[in-house]
DNA sequence: TTATGATGGAGTGTATCCAATCGTCCTGCA
DNA sequence: TGCAGGACGATTGGATACACTCCATCATAA
């Protein structure tokens, strides 16, 4: 294993590791229901436990990670119907944040959600799909800054990602059809300032997405052995 | 200062201490802004700072807690704007909330909820009526346990309750005629077994509650001296 | 007066060490 | 063979000690 020191600073160390194994968690380097040993994290970044722990804490609270008292900690899995809760959650969420970002959504910033819907319909692996579909939603929702709401739908969005690539890997990137023509009457909608209409588009996005992943349970089958 | 142990067993320390700190907070014991050094915190649960460190974290990421790296840890204050944020969030929350919890609010449930409604009614001071609408909540929300929409609830309900409370202080419980026919029409709602209405009925409050305390912006200004 | 820089203390961040806990494995017995 | 109980090891939880950062204060000079 390759030590990565971190902490360049007196005080960021959990802070950057928090962020290293969020990462690490998305990018799918830890399969959900994995076990987690403090031990090994501070021996590859070079540090002591304590900011291990403090960084577990964090991503406990964003839901990437389980602990158990005196037992251990584990990356988060999600069941069927755990993840169409978060799914449902979405469906409420996304709509209002997309009401708080649209004074912001330009035509610069319209321009490259078409560019990113365009670009996803020609994804040659499903990591460059996954990687343009995160842009496009971070484009659309991080154009202000808000208190909760946004960091709220970067959380949600961030739990559900181990099973949005393993339904992406089911379908094929190829057959994404209704998501691109989703993603492109989204655009359509902010370009004519449609904004109750884009509304719709995203909560029926998510909805849709959903339906079939409902559909799919071998999805969420992917957990570690040692789930415990 | 007294000196409140709060660990029995071995590793419940730093959940006990961000229980009770909490509670605390809740209470109101700390005003927003106010700020919270480890080491009195450590000192009243007779333990060291890691555990203490461990339960500003979790409060941090409930949005209880502000931390600042090698400055320090303050009580979360909010702007009149980011508290609407919170209102509208909610607005949007809560109705799915009640619906994940319909199929449990039986009847003895909702003469429990008339129960509360009721009492509200002629609570004799600001905490027995804040601690009433916190029960009435609960009996609808906690009815089914929910992996993630619960808790989001709780956390949205708990960011904003000092603003509650001031709020509440700042009308008084007895001239709170609107908010008691909105709790009994949301319990005939329930009654008779009109879901859809009884969502719109709880964002309609909601939403009524975000207006009104939009129009007192005095109520922002209870934050400790030491904000920073 | 105001801006600038030095200094000290208060308080946070981290490493190390030890204690407590849990799971596993082994043994013994039915 | 199957199960109960105990010992061990792996790992987590917490205390102490020290390093580091920030900020308020004060002195100095323009």
């Amino acid at each position: 294993m390759t030590v990565t020191v971190i902490a360049q600073k007196h005080g960021n160390t959990s802070l950057a590791i928090a962020e290293s194994l969020r990462d690490a968690i998305l990018r799918g380097d830890y399969a959900p229901g994995e076990r987690i040993i403090q031990e090994q994290l501070s021996a590859k970044y070079g540090g002591s436990r304590i900011p291990v722990r403090e960084a577990l804490r964090t991503l406990e609270s964003e839901g990437l990670v389980r602990l158990v008292t005196n037992t251990g900690a584990w990356v988060a899995s999600l069941t069927a119907s755990e993840c169409s809760e978060v799914y449902q959650t979405r469906e409420r969420i996304e709509p209002l944040l997309l009401r708080f970002n649209a004074p912001e959504i330009t035509n610069d910033c319209i321009a490259e959600l078409e560019d990113l819907a365009t670009r996803m319909e020609s994804a040659e692996s499903v990591e460059e799909f996954l990687d343009l579909d995160r842009q496009f939603h971070l484009a659309m929702y991080q154009r202000v800054p808000t208190y909760l709401l946004g960091e709220l739908g970067t959380r949600l969005w961030n739990i559900t990602q181990p099973y949005r690539r393993a339904y992406t890997l089911l379908v094929d990137t190829t057959n994404l059809g209704i998501v691109h023509s989703e993603h492109h009457m989204l655009v359509a909608a902010l370009r004519d300032g449609d904004l109750d209409l884009a509304e719709k588009v995203v909560a029926m996005h998510i909805r849709r997405t959903r339906l079939h992943l409902e559909r799919h349970p071998e999805v969420f089958t992917i957990e570690s052995e040692h789930t415990k």
